[in-house]
RNA sequence: GGCAAGGUAGCUCAGUCGGUUAGAGCACAGGCUUCAUAAGCCUGGGGUCGCGGGUUCGAGUCCCGCUCUUGCUACCA
């Protein structure tokens, strides 16, 4: 079998924020894809890069006080260590802010231009006066103009389902800001993707490059009317490059993102002595030198990695990618991740509690070649690693190891009834399995080795025959078997566990470093002295985890970030007053009646120092007498008329001025500081509060 | 509403070209073992393969209809 020629890429992740364990699905399914590559003897790279682009880090950056630079310069360290801990090892992780990528942005710009894709146009769109800055669709709230509903985004209603655009809503507010957004017309510059709908439409159904699935949707979404023109271009000021041939446009993120696997890959060709088209040019004379590049994303970015850039890349001519490998989204316990739940988990939060390796496995047995979602069952996680590497594969080392400490390997390989030849003649099946993304099926296999492996030390019983000194020639082969079927096992699960590799080659004392080694036995070799390879797994762990992840800070969308750092609110309120951690039911709440009231009167009580004595509406039903310790913030003449929020099924309370029917809500921390809630205006009294 | 993918043991999932009695792991029950990190081994219970029809000597598998779940998309196929 002659080495292939391959390049790998993981989608880009994003410099806005922190790696979590959605995000390590694909760095860990192709981490696990490269390392199989490599231990296959295929030459293999795999590229990655921070992408840096776009009005989200422009808007972080600026909320921050410091340049773009620094923001992206801390996230590029954050976002490597934790790849580090969890054994995702690139070859190269460049930016998208970087030389190489401009100049690779001009390059294919250009000939995008020669190829006749690019055409203007004029787009309105609300622009922020104050922030001076245009608004994407997310970046505006807004009133629903269908049905009123407050606080939406401006591109659809998520009360009424209704779809406009931001320049419909009803009393917009920039996001950022705050301002009203004004609408303002630019030039934009859009690729004409409709022109190679004929191409796109073999590439993606040729059955070659993508999931049946995925040609499916194209088809059946995209493929089967004209493509829209792609919006490419950005009016400054945006954090990104300038377009050479259109001064004060910038190109969109999503143009020059992609391009950053080009541009990555410059980066590592200059340090070693290799030339860009010695993996990404195209043509017959470099089919023949049979470079493939492969893809790993998320389906969520389907789109352009199976359309725009294709298509780019034909049209700019390079190569195209070979195969587009695309995975589902996580969720956890079966649900999508939830930061309130605390199963919205930084990857930074779980090495603190967890190995790494874990993951690695978890996932591992789950993946398989289809975009189906992937569940991370927080009890399986921990059962199924204890079963399989600590009771099964681990456990083989575990408890043979110690009986040939002195002796080391028998010099010749004993008779195993054939057990060492038939296991590594699965080796091409398990290897297939990998290369197939099917890594589920492999677990299967290699765990259906370990259960073998197991069954035969029970039967053997090396520590019965231990007893009789006559018998220790035996007991050395019997431990030679098994850790040599250990051994065969590791190898077959190098690419997922890379640490127990280097556990083992310790043990063992023979580098582990070809999928080949599964193939022949060590004989006559030392033993080390047996040390602990793996932890069990403590629900106890996994439990201090999620609550970490609830207590660890959690992280803001772009949006939220922006909003609320332009408000400069501080911890203070909290920190007086903590969370009430014990959850209460919707049944528990809907116990408590409340409803909007009107202030019809109000009257200081003499003799007492806090109270104030309000008459309250609900329209019907007669009036309440509601006493309520407001006197050192409010005068009574000022809420007379006003409507507040009474909570009306308090039980009625007798106190030394009369009996209080109620209780009307504030906040603050008392004194002058107690603030009184209110309906926006169009509540009535008797509105029950939900 | 449209499109796509699914529905197999309590849970997570295999099941090839239609072919013997439908499998694995986990969980559960009973037993064995005591080398091993409460690990290991054996045995067992547990299935109307979503429902209904059809093709066939034979259907979990192919065809049609229905139903439910998930995802995408949306009054446009």
């Amino acid at each position: 079998m002659t080495a292939r020629r391959i390049l790998v890429t993981s989608a880009l992740p994003y410099a806005n924020g922190h790696i979590h364990l959605g995000h390590l699905v694909e760095y860990i399914q192709t981490d696990i894809w490269v390392r199989f590559q490599k231990l296959r003897g295929n030459r293999c790279i795999y590229i990655c890069a921070d992408d840096t682009h776009g009005t989200a880090i422009m808007i972080r950056a600026r909320q921050e006080g410091r340049s773009e630079e620094a923001l992206i310069a801390d996230m590029r360290e954050s976002h490597l260590g934790d790849f580090a801990a969890f054994g995702v090892e690139f070859d190269n992780y460049g930016s998208t802010n970087s030389e190489h990528n401009r100049r690779l942005c001009h390059q294919i710009w250009s000939k995008l231009r020669d190829a006749d894709l690019i055409a203007e146009k004029d787009v309105t769109q609300l622009y922020d006066p104050k922030a001076e800055t245009f608004l994407a669709d997310r970046f505006v709230k807004g009133t629903c103009p269908k049905c009123q509903a407050s606080d939406q985004y401006g591109d659809n209603c998520d009360k009424c389902g209704a779809t406009y655009t931001p320049a419909d809503l009803i009393n917009p507010v920039s996001a950022l800001s705050g301002a009203t957004p004004e609408l303002r017309t630019a030039k934009h510059l859009f690729v004409q993707i409709e022109k190679l709908h004929d191409w796109l439409n073999e590439w993606t159904q040729s059955g070659q490059h993508l999931q049946d699935e995925v040609a499916n949707y194209l088809k059946g979404h995209f493929l089967c009317d004209p493509l829209r023109d792609w919006d490419v271009s950005r009016p400054a000021p945006y954090f990104g490059f300038e377009i050479p041939d259109s001064p004060g446009n910038y190109w969109y993120v999503w143009f020059d993102a992609p391009i950053g696997y080009i541009g990555s890959t410059a980066e590592w060709c200059e340090k070693h002595g290799e030339t860009l088209d010695d993996w990404w040019a195209c043509g017959p004379e470099a089919e023949s030198r049979g470079a493939e590049i492969h893809h790993f994303i998320g389906k969520d970015i389907t789109y352009f990695h199976t359309l725009f850039w294709p298509a780019m890349l034909k049209k700019a001519d390079f190569r195209q990618p070979d195969r587009v490998h695309i995975h589902g989204f996580l969720t956890v316990d079966g649900e999508k991740m939830s930061k309130t739940k605390g199963t919205f988990i930084q990857a930074a939060t779980y090495a603190k509690h967890l190995e790494p390796a874990y993951l690695r496995y978890y996932y591992a047995s789950k993946l398989g070649a289809r975009l189906d979602d992937l569940d991370l069952n927080l009890e399986e996680f921990a059962t199924k690693v204890n079963s399989d590497l600590v009771g099964k594969v681990v456990n083989l080392a575990s408890r043979t190891a110690r009986f040939v400490e002195a002796v080391g390997l028998s010099s010749v390989y004993p008779d195993d009834g054939g057990m060492f030849a038939e296991a590594a003649a699965q080796a091409e099946t398990i290897a297939a399995a990998y290369d197939g993304c099917d890594y589920n099926g492999a677990m299967r296999l290699i765990m259906g080795l370990a259960d073998r492996a197991n069954r035969y030390v029970d039967e053997k019983a090396p520590w019965t025959l231990r007893k009789d000194p006559a018998k220790a020639s035996e007991v050395q082969d019997v431990c030679s078997v098994t850790l040599n079927l250990f051994r065969q096992i590791v190898v077959y699960l190098a690419p997922v566990l890379p640490k127990l590799v280097q556990q083992t080659e310790r043990l063992l004392q023979q580098p582990i470093q070809n999928w080949n080694d599964s193939q022949t036995p060590l004989v006559g070799t030392g033993v080390a002295k047996f040390e602990h390879l793996m932890q069990r797994v403590e629900l106890a762990q996994v439990q201090a985890m999620i609550e970490d992840g609830i207590q660890a800070a959690p992280e803001t969308t772009p949006v939220a970030a922006a909003a609320l750092n332009q408000w400069n609110d501080g911890p203070e309120a909290l920190a007086a007053e903590p969370l009430v951690a014990e959850h209460c039911t919707i049944d528990d709440f809907v116990k408590v009646d409340l409803r909007v009231a009107r202030v019809v009167a109000a009257n200081e009580v003499v003799g007492a120092d806090k109270l104030l004595q309000l008459t309250l509406s609900l329209g019907g039903e007669g009036t309440r007498n509601v006493f309520a310790g407001i006197k050192s913030a409010y005068k009574p003449e000022d809420l007379v008329g006003r409507l507040v929020i009474l909570c009306a099924n308090l039980a009625p309370r007798k106190m030394k001025f009369g009996i209080s029917e109620g209780m009307v809500l504030a906040a603050g921390a008392g004194g002058k500081e107690i603030f009184l809630l209110n309906p926006d205006t169009g509540a009535k009294p008797g509105h029950r509060v939900h």
